[in-house]
DNA sequence: TATAGACAATACGGATCGTCTCGTATACGT
DNA sequence: ACGTATACGAGACGATCCGTATTGTCTATA
């Protein structure tokens, strides 16, 4: 079978100018008032090159977001504390959650996936799983070394710490601090009441 | 000085008949689609009258979530055992979340609050404030009756155990059962690694 | 009975939607 | 070197919804 003239690729100047200003319109007037017009505006680029490229506008958003917001994964080295690693990594992405762009597209995607369920797959696969399992590994990690009781209920802990997390930055609009996540993780793990 | 008449007052068939009309379509097509332009058609409503009482979309959302949506508030008779009331008002709050109809009124006050300062105040005095006092009240009370510990960090329990529900939720698209929110306080309570 | 104000209906200009159509630039197969 | 397929910037298009303004009707009260 013969191959079809191959033409021109993607624009990767066009690509960078369209993340640059999604992200610059995300951290300015927010995601309500974002509009493909506007990005293609000031990106200097024609709609269509946007629209041929991403689905939806949270499709978009979503790729500025992992890629240019979020904190780069780190995975537990097993050798410090397992509080160290929660404390840092908590704090990381709890710190850069409170950004304004990064809040701005955390919300588009969130409203958005609320009627996309394909696009909440994409954002768990991208977003969720990969921090949620780094965190397991830590605790699995410090089971095996018998530095945590092996019954304990993994799933639940990582709840109740990333829920505190997301919890403070997009519900209760506040920010999170250094001593916010460390009396955290130590109430998470050691219990209040005894 | 004479009073000026009256004149007519506010319709309270048209008031029900938009809020049954904004509750009808948060839970078909969500927040996304939703416009004031759908909401007097379906209402058989003029969109100024909609504009006369209510400032944005958002508020009007805002009061349906709270008038419609949100579960009634309940205190702590301070007789039953706190987790027990614990349990009970989280899954009540969790599962009346989980609804298509209220998620889609969370969502879309969440979103808009974000950039509007005075819309986040008005939601944090008519949602979050009146049930987080009950919950603090109801540790006090269990503080005073030395059922619970008097040094332990009550603002941090409430923000574990609000943001497990609110993450699940809303974050994670999940649902909350009565078993989960038992868990859930029991770990909260009681730690995950003694 | 007179009047102020709420009402439904609708017209208005502006913004953005997603699609489509140009003409141009560029990379690849022949 | 040439031909062609495809991405590109630009912008026209009908549609929807925005928030405001206008009009004529209805009703409660002075």
């Amino acid at each position: 079978m013969q191959l079809e003239p191959q033409a021109r690729r993607r624009s990767t100047e066009s690509h960078q100018a369209i993340l640059d200003a999604t992200l610059k319109i995300l951290g300015s007037t927010g995601y309500v008032d974002f509009s493909i017009e506007k990005v293609a505006s000031e990106a200097g680029v024609g709609k269509q090159t946007i629209y041929r490229w991403w689905d939806s506008r949270a499709d978009l958003v979503l790729e500025v977001w992992q890629d240019r917001l979020l904190p780069p994964l780190a995975a537990y080295d097993g050798k410090a504390d397992i509080q160290s690693y929660l404390e840092q990594s908590l704090y990381a992405f709890g710190h850069q959650l409170g950004r304004t762009d990064c809040r701005q597209a955390a919300v588009c995607v969130l409203a958005e996936a609320h009627r996309d369920p394909g696009l909440y797959r994409r954002m768990e696969e991208t977003v969720y799983a990969p921090r949620i399992a780094l965190i397991a590994d830590a605790f699995s990690q410090a089971q095996q070394q018998n530095r945590f009781p092996k019954d304990a209920d993994i799933d639940l802990v990582i709840d109740e710490l990333y829920g505190a997390v997301w919890y403070k930055v997009l519900i209760r609009f506040e920010t999170v601090t250094r001593s916010y996540v460390k009396n955290l993780v130590q109430q998470c793990l050691d219990g209040a009441s005894f």
